[in-house]
DNA sequence: ATTCAGTTGTGAACGGGATCACAGCGTTAC
DNA sequence: GTAACGCTGTGATCCCGTTCACAACTGAAT
């Protein structure tokens, strides 16, 4: 599907994930540590000041371990008996996951897609705003959708280098997105969550968060088979 | 938040992801397989009957030492100089991920994001087909949204049991999520794919496709940030 | 004061996916 | 016919996230 035909170079390619130079944290450990602080914040109010690793385990999914390890490496200590203090360690997540100064996202391709994104996103924390959409319609672009104005495509780079924006949400139809994403790599964009369904082939310094819809679907479709279809050829045994 | 509040229980517990007792293929090799078949399927006409492993890299941007080794695990060979011939390998993939008799998905959450991916999906792959969706709105019921029936949320269990349904799509709100997803297993569902923010606690023998977006534009917005701004802090070196 | 139950912090071991490197071989060119 | 190129198939290796296991410690109970 790229645009670009068979003309693919033979060049041996490059894992499409590229590191930090320096990394502090992993991917896995970032989206723990995101999911630790979202449940940590939806808390009851009445519930006790510490959490133990147990508790918040069992709230996200994870081990008891794998929590304890996760907040060792971001050098957060907790009470042996009491567990960690939960204000705390929301603040020291967002220390750790937040800019400082907050980030800033826009999302291209107005969609059905993208509007239900405008949606999800619009009304969410300080720290991490979707400020603006693109779309190449005209028929589009002026409005506000969900408080997020519309802009024509061809004004990204400005918008995007004026505020700093180093986020994007990719919902472009397939045959867009390569395109799209150079534009939004070259105004600045460094960090991409792209759901079209297409591997985006970006320079190095560059993060892509590949949402393929199709494809979790036929993961979930082939384990749901792997699960239940293969326990019956199978002797049963506990998954561990 | 766990509709269950705070009365979580102290055990330990076990890793969110149960692997078939047999495993043939790991989790990253079913991404993978599925991204090679659709970008096989969409090689323009005129292009030649067989593929390198080189080619097939770039274009789903892999290593091409990835492409074969997922192609030697299913026992797909290729030629030495002409590579892989295309339509037996689109055929081979079929027959590892695919169920010969196809499977069928339910979607329940008919709201924005809900609407969307039913617009994503009601004309895709015949194998794998979303044929019914669910909504406890009375609203929204009855209704057919892009070919696809929407059914009150009671009559989930007998619509999935008589289809023989195993996939499932979640996109209704984190408080019920548990709830739903509850019930979508009882009624047979093995495979989800969950779009609510909220890690769900199900049986052993039940796969879940976490497609958490918040959590996944905070991981975007960090490695942005770790990227650019980390790669100025430290010296630059090569991803690798 | 002292004991004890239960939790944290962390070095060490484990496991598995990604990558390397090269032998083997089919095809083409001459 | 023969040589040589370049791709495939795969054992071996590497790397990193996960898990284990236990010492250290804290606070409560007595």
């Amino acid at each position: 599907m790229s645009p670009s035909g068979m003309g693919v170079p033979l060049v041996e390619t490059a894992p499409r994930r590229r590191q930090a130079s320096v990394r502090l944290l992993s991917e896995p450990q970032v989206s723990r540590l995101s999911l630790y602080r979202r449940q940590l914040q939806a808390l009851p109010l009445d519930s006790p000041p510490t959490i133990h690793s147990h508790t918040l385990a069992a709230l996200c999914g994870t081990s008891a371990a794998h929590v304890r390890r996760d907040l060792m490496t971001i050098g957060f200590a907790g009470s042996p008996v009491r567990g960690y203090d939960v204000e705390q360690l929301i603040g020291a997540i967002g220390r750790q996951l937040d800019a400082p100064e907050g980030q800033r996202a826009v999302l291209v391709g107005v969609g059905q897609l993208g509007r239900a994104l405008l949606n999800y996103f619009t009304t969410r924390r300080p720290h991490l705003r979707l400020v603006a959409a693109f779309d190449i319609d005209p028929e589009k672009t002026g409005r506000v959708i969900h408080g997020c104005r519309v802009w024509p495509l061809a004004e990204l780079g400005e918008v995007v280098r004026e505020q700093g924006i180093t986020v994007g949400v990719l919902t472009v139809p397939a045959e867009a997105a390569q395109e799209v994403a150079d534009r939004m790599v070259e105004a600045g964009i460094a960090g991409f969550l792209n759901f079209a369904p297409v591997p985006l082939r970006l320079p190095a310094r560059t993060f892509v968060e590949e949402m393929d819809i199709t494809t979790s679907m036929e993961r979930a479709a082939y384990f749901a088979r792997a699960l239940v279809g293969g326990g019956r050829r199978k002797d049963e045994q506990r998954a561990g």
